[in-house]
DNA sequence: GTATCATCTCATTGAATGCTGATACGATGA
DNA sequence: TCATCGTATCAGCATTCAATGAGATGATAC
């Protein structure tokens, strides 16, 4: 059985990582690796739309994952750490080599009617 | 705007992350970064029920997180790499200096009359 | 002061998620 | 063969999420 500190710790993780586990979220963050942008440029390179995207970064700002600086009307958005970065390259050199389990899994991506014959899949593309 | 290639390459990212981003499937994983256990042995250690974890160790057997070896009528898993313990551990270092940001966020367990006022909170405790 | 630009906030909505209880399955030993 | 143990699957439900569109805010230029 979990201690309750315990628990909190993990909830806590479990943030972090659902921080990250979104594809909006994921190039967002992938598009920062590069250097500071603007959310003009974020929107740009990611391709997503202005609130979308505003929202998105709210969110990784308010977990701590990126930094907002105010430029005149512009923000500009950096990492808050290296480690984001780090986490991120961990999980592409992870997936060189288990790739083809996330990719086929047939959990993953079951036509409606049967979608819940297996439960727990992650959310599709 | 990203090429389909990028975006697949970030949808699986963001589906090992998101692997990554439940408490129940953290609480598994952190149990076996101390070595492999049977599906009883981690029901015990998660205090989670029977059907669940069952549920979540399909989810990360399919995600490639886990592997699952049968021994008579047990089936013990074990962490498949050692980069999904890397991860983690990086998770907790980055959170002990940005912690204070994810624990404080306004973003998260707001009252519900007033949750909606921000959009895009991570799930909560 | 008004128009405009960059960004943020809000409410809504369809879809996905996680949990539970019941049930099915496969292996073992009587 | 039958009962039992350990594990996996299924169906249903309540909750949560991400995307959108419209509107609000704040800064700058005219």
């Amino acid at each position: 059985m979990l201690l309750t500190a315990e628990k909190a710790g993990l909830a806590v993780k479990a943030k972090l990582f659902r921080g990250l586990g979104d594809p909006s979220r994921l190039s967002i963050l992938d598009a920062l690796r590069g250097g500071p942008l603007t959310v003009s440029a974020i929107i740009e390179t990611t391709g997503l739309s202005q609130s979308n995207v505003s929202n998105h970064l709210g969110c990784l700002r308010d977990c701590g994952l990126v930094v907002a600086e105010q430029e005149g009307r512009f923000v500009t958005y950096h990492l808050s750490d290296d480690r984001v970065g780090d986490l991120i390259a961990t999980a592409e050199s992870l997936l060189a080599d288990v790739a083809r389990g996330v990719y086929e899994c047939t959990r993953y991506n079951i036509p409606r009617t049967e979608s819940r014959r297996k439960g727990y899949e992650v959310r599709s593309t």
